[in-house]
DNA sequence: ATGAAAGCGCTAACAA
DNA sequence: TTGTTAGCGCTTTCAT
């Protein structure tokens, strides 16, 4: 049997109360008695059940995230951000995938609630307004990123601002006098892929340049999807000559694609895209991307969350927009900073 | 106030103990009774409380992973493949990054513990003997993956042979000729670390290959650990023309080292590895490596917990040793399935 | 087939 | 300062 309050409070020949109170630290207790009960503490080695702490108290110390892929990179630095900040305040994190399935995600997000989470990291997939609503006015605070809801309604959230990185994405390739610039955008359930693809429009719009509906490519924001896509588009008799990937995996898929095709990289066809960050340190081809600052999304996000269980300033939200690094020379290189 | 129970209850004029009965599905209930609870829980849309139910059933449905480093594609496949098992099974995975910090591991183990967590994946940074021996005898189950515990007890554990797997890495680069075969690893306090440091003695041994210590890195695991231990390498009077680095990110910073220093790759360092997998498709530098398959590890660490959690067949040991894939072809293409 | 009631381990009024 | 006690929401004997 696990030791409990009850069995150090008998140890000691107090009650379970006095003993609960120098557990927690808060309250009055003399300093006789509580060298007493710690010294039990750690004879008997006890460990308090959270389980039965977060019955009484009504907080699991715990927060839900729910990613769509766990294999991209940038949902796992926002992870890692959120784990972090979590950690200095003694939260654990339920970690959800839901491989980018309306369902799934509706089922983790109601496993969590059943959990009893204190708080709810959401990068969504989902397009029902119903749901989100249903969301947003749960009581629990709940931080979109990457994904916002459409709806008519206020709620936090950690972002870039996805329309103009896209926009000025694009005016790079527009400046190099690219003319045939093609996008490649994941499902337009997603705002990100939306917002993405409203930046391209509208930048090529203030060019003068009419929009060739064959160069716009919507897939799902996997590698697969962008090399699908782009196999199509150099099919045509007129190709795109430049590229905007609207994340790291289509860009690849793209590349690859064209890779295969003959064509030079970014010569033949120039790319640019959203989070293209080579952690190897191996990759050759030239990407210039709008880096997300993800890990600190991450932290921001569980931030958000912290302050709001214990502020309980609830109907305020906070929108925080941070600013992408465009990185223009190429991949982020992990260089080492080691000297020698 | 959120609807519980006895609201259901009051609602349909039954006990609790009908209503449990019904949300449990276990116990014999009347079709028209369950009828009634049915469309009273979806009316008050009903959510059970975990929390209170883990504590009166001792059972959390959650299980613990401790990885050390979440940016490492291996320790992610290995977390999603664990957390696909888990949610098949109903169970929640609380996720935890230990930074390859010891204290921080034990800190979240006991936190994970304190959570009443059902079970454990763990893969350890630490070498306390006392610590293993507390973590092998708790009431729950723990599957040690990646790194083994040196003691002399028996316990759970899903890896690959990491001794074998590193003979015939070097056992390659032997058969092609080259004698001036360097090593890169961890920490020995980890057993991978230590376990292909040995294969690869025991590769040069039965080579009769004298082993020069200049030719053993000890780093960390990390890319700028193999950077800079290759870098002083490569200041020896007589450099290593082969290189058998321990982990992915340690051959990716001994391969930047070498083009920095001009030499080409393999030409002129020829670089095997562990776990080299481009998940971009865009690394053309060839890198055969033995690739652990990750996801399934996860997947049957998963499996083993839930497994043991109700067959309750404590004392007896999985111990599975997996096959990796050793892909001599370089870089494990993820090359699109995709048709046209 | 259903209900009453004990109790999981803890916190926090309220009392002393 | 310390103790008594009533729950937190649920499951599960034990009755009926």
């Amino acid at each position: 049997m696990t030791v409990k309050l009850v069995d150090i409070a008998k140890h000691v020949g107090l009650s379970v109360s006095t003993v609960s109170r120098v557990v927690n630290g808060k309250d009055r207790v003399s300093a006789k008695t509580r060298q007493r009960v710690l010294d039990a503490i750690k004879e008997l080695n006890y460990q308090p059940n959270a389980i039965a702490r977060s019955l009484r108290s009504r907080s699991s110390m715990t927060i839900g995230i729910v990613v769509p892929d766990l294999s991209n990179n940038f949902f796992t630095l926002l992870t890692k951000g959120a784990g972090m900040i979590a950690k200095q305040d003694d939260y654990l994190v339920m970690l959800c995938n839901s491989e980018y399935d309306e369902q799934m995600e509706q089922e983790f997000v109601r496993l969590l609630m059943q959990k009893q989470v204190d708080g709810m990291i959401l990068a969504t997939v989902c397009k029902d307004p119903d749901y989100f609503r249903e969301l947003i006015n749960m009581d629990i605070p709940v931080v979109f990123v990457d994904n916002l809801p459409k709806v008519d309604a206020n709620y936090d959230f950690v972002t870039i601002d996805n329309s103009k990185s896209s926009y000025v994405l694009t005016k790079h390739l527009l400046d190099l006098g690219y003319k045939d610039v093609a996008i490649l955008t994941g499902s337009l359930h997603e705002t990100s892929a939306v917002e993405r693809l409203t930046g391209w429009k509208r930048a090529m719009e203030q060019y003068g340049i009419p929009v060739n509906e064959d160069f716009v490519g919507i897939g799902d924001f996997r590698l697969e999807s962008g090399y699908a896509l782009m196999n199509s588009m150099l099919e045509l008799e007129r190709r795109p000559k430049a590229l905007l990937a609207s994340n790291n995996f289509m860009a690849y898929g793209a590349i690859k694609a064209a890779l295969q095709k003959g064509l030079r990289v970014p010569d033949d066809l120039y790319v640019v895209c959203f989070d293209a960050v080579d952690h190897t340190g191996l990759i050759d081809i030239k990407i210039p991307s709008m880096v997300q600052p993800a890990e600190k999304i991450g932290e921001i996000a569980a931030t958000t969350i912290i302050k709001k269980i214990h502020g309980k300033d609830y109907r305020v939200y906070d929108n925080v927009i941070l600013e992408p690094v465009f990185n223009t020379a190429g991949l982020l290189q992990n260089v080492p900073k080691v000297s020698g």
